[in-house]
DNA sequence: ATTTTAATTTTACTCCCGTAAAGTTTTTGA
DNA sequence: TCAAAAACTTTACGGGAGTAAAATTAAAAT
């Protein structure tokens, strides 16, 4: 770093000794120069701070190298670790990643998605907040800009679709509660933000039908993101009013099941499996968190690295072949029973 | 939205009739020009889907109105709700928040700190990973764009300091766990990544000796940002060594305490305030998750929101000042006691 | 050593908008 | 109504790099 300031492509040619196409070329591409001019870029890049203006490069081209990432709230743990992953997988295949939470409002979705598009994204990795989706937005959004979406399922919408089986995963933990216990009340908020939530209800339905058992669902009022708070107070309500006519509490997830835990818990309820308990809770997800819970918490986990890897995999094809997927297609990851001390 | 394909402010200056100089005015600044300019113009934007190509107006400027926010772990639920706050604040002002996670790498926080200076942000919101930061990079940075540091304090860095009272939250909660039962012994990983983990181990000791009470450390080992594991794995050590010579344990965080807490109840001891607990549990920061353990975690807050406020306040005061501080200050909110049922 | 092939240089144009200067029109206000 | 002020138009340049075409040079192959 010794040297005078380089301004520019222009300037830092120069110094190097090589011409500015060629220091273009090498910058989009290292290996595409010749070794011994490699070479001397690299001594040049030693000695002086260069680095080309990303908005120039930009502007030029139709496609940056950016990948947009939307989640529709990045302060729930379960978005924030496959944030993480994907991240860490788009800055390992050489690009960009823009990281943006909707914070569970639709205007803040729209806006980012407009954002993006402001940005020239070679794709997008989409979960859409469901239900307050615009769905327009997100259909002109996919239109534009090669998406995937994750997570969360809007029927038709960008090249493909990558999650979890909801319901292979709601009928497995079914099958295992029914099987080691009394068969499961469905506790959930009456209306849910994410259609996850209502293809998790649909399953448990047809479980619990399938198996000879009574459907019964424990609807939580509230809405946002706040799902704790909404499962605590649902759980202690539903406590307090003593209509249970199961002891075990299948959760639609488990952040729901956290605060239901922690509902049992302040109302003297001992959750868990032997003889001393007088409560089963089950969760959905895997949530970081859920192994931590007192008890842990049993549950069905979501293959976040499979979602994740899949999904950028699927992008990069898209966005590396420069075509648009002719047939869209729909990917769903099995859940694993996690049996822990809560169920 | 109808009509042709709008390529440029050339274009779009065409077909509303109005010189592109004056609509590039009105896009910077849409009450700089005559209100029957403004009117025309925004009819036309209703036909036209047009907005300014933002790599070409980034390239006249000096500076963006990017900020970059930039935190060391995005899935520990603290940063991810300080980022919220951080970035709809930022918005709110008529900025374009940037986040950016360093996912506990120094390594990619380095890279954090080089992207953003790709997009010339006009200013920066940083909390630096601590003890694995790279200081002359940190300082790098903040000698190139204005940066207010918060939550992780590196002396002499940023323009300012925004964050917590350790030392005075620290005494608080000592103070208040001394007057209510035993004297408690403090619960911390051995090599702490965050330096305000130093601060609370150090105000503990002086509140201790102060008070008159014996200073235990109990030392988890183990690094990275998997705190509850941590906190799970060395406090089922803790336990199992019996040589606890109180029944009272302060964690030096909150997600420390929650792993804590797991390790209590898998071991079968009671934690609480009443005759039939065996042990009290506190934490520090007030983690949004606190409130749902079982027992619900007493702790000392952090003033998340005052923090968040007045780091963004601070930077746009310099930001728009065009200056740069002449004298660092330094703010620390102060912690407030929040008693629930764990000690 | 000569031909072929690949890489580099030169030159020139493009992308889209910010912005300054000078000239023109519109608005304001007395 | 008319001059002053404000807003606008025209013209022109700059920013920093992508990229295409033609000319040149270097490396590889024969």
């Amino acid at each position: 770093m010794t040297g005078r300031k380089i301004r520019n492509m222009e300037e830092f040619a120069e110094v190097s000794g090589i011409s500015r196409p060629t220091v273009s070329k090498y910058f989009n591409d290292p290996d595409s120069v010749r070794k011994s001019t490699r070479a001397r870029i690299e001594s040049a890049l030693e000695q002086y701070d260069y680095r080309p203006n990303i908005f120039a490069i930009n502007q030029n081209r139709k496609l940056t190298k950016n990948i947009g990432i939307v989640v529709p709230y990045l302060a729930d743990p379960f978005f924030a670790e496959i944030a993480r992953n994907l991240e860490m997988l788009v800055i390992a295949a050489g690009y960009h990643p823009i990281l943006l939470s909707s914070h569970g409002s639709t205007a803040q979705e729209n806006d980012n998605f407009e954002s993006l598009r402001a940005i020239k994204p070679a794709g997008a990795l989409l979960a859409p907040l469901g239900r307050a989706s615009d769905k327009a937005a997100v259909e002109r959004f996919c239109k534009a800009v090669p998406s995937v979406l994750f997570d969360s399922h809007i029927s038709g919408m960008g090249e493909a679709f990558v999650g979890h089986d909801n319901i292979q995963a709601t009928k497995l933990i079914c099958e295992y509660l029914c099987r080691t216990g009394q068969p499961p009340a469905f506790f959930e908020m009456r209306t849910p933000t994410n259609p996850n939530a209502y293809r998790r209800r649909n399953a448990y339905c047809e479980a619990m039908e399938r198996l000879g058992h009574p459907v019964q669902l424990l609807q939580a009022e509230g809405g946002g993101w706040d799902f704790e708070k909404i499962g605590l107070e649902g759980g202690t309500k539903v406590i307090e009013e003593r209509s249970l006519t199961t002891d075990t509490i299948l959760c639609s997830n488990d952040r729901l099941a956290i605060g239901f835990l922690a509902a049992a818990y302040q109302k003297g309820l001992r959750v868990g499996l032997g003889a001393g308990a007088a409560l089963r809770v089950a969760g959905h997800d895997d949530h970081p968190f859920s192994r931590y819970t007192c008890p842990p918490l049993t549950t069905v986990s979501q293959d976040y690295t499979a979602i994740a890897e899949r999904s950028v995999e699927r992008l990069f094809s898209l966005v590396e072949s420069g075509e648009r997927a002719e047939n869209r297609d729909e990917i769903f990851f099995e859940g694993k029973l996690v049996m822990r001390q809560s169920a």
